[in-house]
Formats: structure tokens, C-alpha cells, sequence
RNA sequence: GGGUCUAUAGCCAAGUGGUAAGGCAUGGGACUGCAACUCCCUGAGCGUUGGUUCAAAUCCGACUAGGCCCUCCA
């Protein structure tokens, strides 16, 4: 497997730690708002690339975290508690806004097949264990308290800009609207570990620590959460391109200050979903979330092939004519697909079939080129020295990494009530075709479209649908 | 100012030195009473500009445009 490593600025071949085994921390959303689009394309990226793996073979374990707590908007202590924003948005507590946000994320996820990662944390349940290590970033000498805070010394670290090449001198300090100058900092990029002393007098969560009574940074939780779960040695840490700097650079100080060696060897990242304006975000423009999408009619799965037609490093920009190509091509290719299933006979074609896998496999293996692993598919679909049972068997088994759904069948129970009506009505066009009556036979089939039920004339008689 | 990424037809996109995959849309045709569905056909010389090479969308340089990051973000 081939993949492109931040690290290195490389497409590197992808070697676990442990033979046969990988262990995978991407971060998770911080649960203040719902998730928006953009958002939703790094998890099904995230989402592609563990089945990727699955696929190929590998035994994965997968941990995210769930931030509901601590995620100021600047290290600085300057902005506000992105939690407590929410809070008071909806004249909740913290705790509530994480719940019904958390609930809300994973139902996107379950609606865009996302699969659940096997460990999901939340920020809050892991307070000691970043006591556990802020304590030795203290003891080695990596760690120092200011002004109730603790911080992290960055001039301890030889090489702290290894992920995006920046030099300190070269950096400005408040690009960003309303970023101000820590004064307890000893180096501008130091990063606090752990608050005790906030402008926030009125921050709900708050735990006991040796520093006094306060609350993590963010950066820490992501730290303590992988190390927990997934042991000293990562194999692949993922996220969005932006979290590469502070965040990323940050957990990497941290945990291997702490831990005294190399921590993770490849971090993947994807790039940004943006709209006409440039980048997405949940205060400007058009709020985009999935609900959205379906309110106006579009179906969560065609949003996924949006993204998988797509490359997961490539900066994608969401326009709603591309998402009707997206939906178009989706529906498209279900539909095909159905049709297959009217003529099944013979067996499985293996030697076929595997040069079809082989194939599949080779395009995601390759930095996950999902445009090509779909163009896969679209072959084996047209190859007409293929048997219809070997072309369902290969959806069958691609579908364990594109998870579209190209396989299930809109299963709307009917009403026996209903049913007997529509094929009464059918009947009656059928007799007024026969009778040339073709303005009654064109309202009929009108009356019937009005009611979401879309007739079709086939060889083999008519045919309904519901909408 | 520094870092980083991107630039292929209307849109998405493959391509990693040998004369541009695929998908959607468009247009034409077959089927149909007419439609829908389905099937067939249909399009670009690769941001600009130098260079390397027998040969470049593919390598190197410059330029242009745009995205993102430089203590909120996926």
C-alpha cells in the first residue's frame, strides 16, 4: 500500500509497526454544532482508507476521539470555549450540547455508511491519564508552569516544525483576527497542556490536578487518548490538512518528549472540501450539513460518491451541479446494477474475477485513487464476456470498501391497499393504449406520478416505482 | 512576509517520458403512441512561458491564478 506521508512530503509504501497489524488514530469532531459537509468528507475519507486496509488484509484497530471539552479557540486563552459557545447558544450545558452533538455525528456517519471506529473516546473520560503525562513532560523537563498554567517548552524540541517546515523567525503572530500575545509564554509557539487560570471563570467542566483545579488543552487529549488505547508505537494518525499546524505538530512534541522516542510514522491528511467562496465553515455562508442535502432532496450515499470520485488530497469545491452529477452517476450505476440481478445463472468466473479484484485492489492501493477504484467498477459492469453472477459477486466484494449501498434495494413496504390500486390504474392504461385512448393513458400515468409513482414500459409489461 | 498544496474538455477525474481512461452533463440515433428507463454514437492537446530529450500533460526553471496553514477549524 502506498501512501503519502506528511511526514516526509512522500507517497511512501506503507510498513505497520507490527506485521500484519495497524493501528490507526484520526481525530474526531469537536461536538459543539453539527458537523457540516466538509467535515463529513475527511471521516469518509478516514472511513475508506481503514477498509482500504481491511481489504487488503491487515487487522486494524481504530481509535478516535470525541472533543467535548477544552477546545479554546486559541492556545493563548484569548478565544472562546467552542463548548460553552454551544452551551450558551442553546441555553444547554456542556454536557447536553455533547450529547445531542455526538448523536447527531454518528447518525451522519450511519447515513454515509461510515463505519464506526472500534475504540471512540471522549475527552472527558481520559482526564488522568493527561495528568499521567503532562506530570512527566514536568519531571523531564519538557513542561513548565506560568501564570497557573502548565506549557509546553518548544525550544526544548530539536526539530518541533518537522511537519510543515516553518521557521519560528518567519512566523507572524496573529495572522488571525483576535489572537493576543500569551505573556506567561517563555517561546511564542509553546502551547498550554493545562489551564487552571482562564478568562473563563465560568467554564462548567472542570477536574482537580496537582497544578490546581482546571481543565486540559486541547492538544492533549488526542495524545492521551492514542497512547491509551493504541499503545507507544501509532501506525497512521489522520485528520484535516489545517490540523497539521498547531495540532498535529503539537501532539507529536508532546508524545514523544514524553515517551522518549519516535511516536507515529505516517500521518495522512486530507484536504479541505471548500465552496465557491474558498474555505467551508459553519459561521460563514450556506450552512452545509447532510440534513441539508436530503432536505432538498439528495440522497446521503450520492454525497459519498461525490467525495469518492474525488482524491482525498485534492481540495474538492462543492457546487450543487456537481453533486447532481455525483447523484445522477449514483443512481445510474444502482440501477444497472439491479438490472443484473434479473438474469443470474452459471458460476463464478474466478480467473475473471480476481484479475478484477487485483485491479481494484491496485487503484487503492495506489495513495487510495478512488476515481480509478470506481472506473474498476464501471469495467466490470461493461465487460459483456462477464456472467452476471461474477459482476454481482465483484459489487459484492468492492462494496466492502465503497459501502454505497449499490447492492441494497429500496425496500418501501407497500400497502396491499395501495398496490391493488396502482395495478388497477395500470391496468386501465394498458386497455387505453390498446384502444389508441392515449390522453386518458398519458393522465393516468400522470395521476399516478403525482402521487411519487413512476411508470415504465418495458418488454416484459409495466412497470412501477415509488419515489 | 514564510510554509504548503493545486492547475487536464461545461463539471468531476485518470495519467509518473512514447502521440489524452472513465463518469456526469450536452448533441444525434435506436426503442416508445409520446415520454421515462435502457442501448449505440458524440468532445479537449493538458494555466502561461523557457529548457532537457529522438520524444513531455508527464522531468527542470520562471511566471500567473487559486486553496489552505502561520496558535478556532476536518
Amino acid at each position: 500500500m502506498k501512501l503519502y506521508n506528511t511526514l516526509t512530503r512522500k507517497i511512501e509504501e506503507f510498513v505497520p509497526y507490527e506485521e500484519g497489524k495497524v493501528k490507526m488514530y484520526t481525530c474526531g469532531p469537536t461536538v459543539y454544532h453539527f458537523a457540516h459537509i466538509g467535515n463529513l468528507r475527511n471521516y469518509i475519507m478516514e472511513d475508506i482508507l481503514e477498509k482500504t486496509l481491511r481489504y487488503i488484509g491487515y487487522d486494524v484497530t481504530r481509535c478516535m476521539n470525541i472533543t467535548d471539552v477544552g477546545h479554546l479557540s486559541s492556545d493563548s486563552d484569548s478565544g472562546e470555549d467552542k463548548m460553552l459557545k454551544g452551551a450558551k447558544r442553546e441555553h444547554k450545558t456542556v454536557l447536553e450540547i455533547a450529547e445531542q452533538y455526538t448523536k447527531a455525528f454518528f447518525d451522519d456517519c450511519t447515513k454515509l455508511h461510515i463505519k464506526m471506529p472500534d475504540i471512540v473516546s471522549k475527552a472527558t473520560d481520559n482526564i488522568p491519564e493527561y495528568i499521567k503525562i503532562i506530570q512527566t513532560l514536568l519531571e523531564k523537563g519538557y513542561a513548565y508552569e506560568a501564570g497557573g498554567n502548565i506549557y509546553f517548552d518548544v525550544s526544548k524540541l530539536k526539530d518541533y516544525y518537522v511537519l510543515t517546515n516553518h521557521r519560528e523567525d518567519e512566523m507572524v503572530v496573529g495572522v488571525r483576527e483576535g489572537v493576543e500575545v500569551d505573556q506567561n509564554k517563555h517561546n511564542q509557539a509553546d502551547f498550554v497542556l493545562w489551564f487552571t487560570k482562564s478568562k473563563f471563570e465560568d467554564q462548567e467542566l472542570k477536574w482537580d490536578s496537582p497544578w490546581g483545579v482546571g481543565y486540559p488543552g486541547w492538544h492533549i487529549e488526542c495524545s492521551g487518548i492514542s497512547l491509551k488505547y493504541l499503545g507507544e508505537h501509532l501506525d497512521i494518525h489522520c485528520g484535516g490538512v489545517d490540523n497539521i499546524f498547531p495540532h498535529h505538530t503539537n501532539e507529536i512534541a508532546q508524545s514523544e518528549a514524553y515517551l522518549g522516542h519516535k511516536w507515529c510514522n505516517y500521518w495522512v491528511h486530507n484536504e479541505h472540501l471548500n465552496d465557491a467562496s474558498g474555505k467551508m465553515s459553519k459561521s460563514s455562508g450556506e450552512f452545509l450539513t447532510l440534513s441539508l442535502l436530503e432536505s432538498k432532496g439528495y440522497h446521503p450515499l450520492a454525497y459519498r460518491m461525490f467525495c469518492l470520485q474525488s482524491h482525498y488530497r485534492k481540495p474538492l469545491v462543492f457546487t450543487y451541479e456537481g453533486l447532481d452529477s455525483a447523484s445522477n452517476s449514483y443512481f445510474k450505476l444502482k440501477n444497472k446494477i439491479k438490472s443484473l440481478k434479473e438474469q443470474i445463472e452459471g458460476a463464478i468466473e474466478q480467473e475473471k474475477m480476481i484479475k478484477y479484484q487485483n485491479a481494484f485492489q491496485n487503484a487503492l492501493e495506489d495513495d487510495l485513487n478512488t476515481s480509478n477504484a470506481l472506473t474498476v467498477l464501471y469495467n466490470v459492469l461493461k465487460d459483456a464476456a462477464l456472467n452476471n453472477v461474477t459482476k454481482l459477486a465483484l459489487v459484492s466484494d468492492f462494496e466492502k470498501v465503497l459501502s454505497l449501498g449499490l447492492l441494497e434495494e429500496e425496500t418501501c413496504s407497500i400497502d396491499p391497499e395501495l398496490e391493488q390500486y396502482i395495478l388497477e390504474k395500470i391496468q386501465e392504461r394498458s386497455e387505453a393504449k390498446k384502444n389508441k385512448d392515449f390522453s386518458l393513458a398519458d393522465q393516468i400515468r400522470n395521476e399516478l406520478a403525482e402521487k411519487g409513482i413512476i411508470i415504465r414500459d418495458t418488454r416484459e409489461g409495466t412497470k412501477y416505482e415509488i419515489e
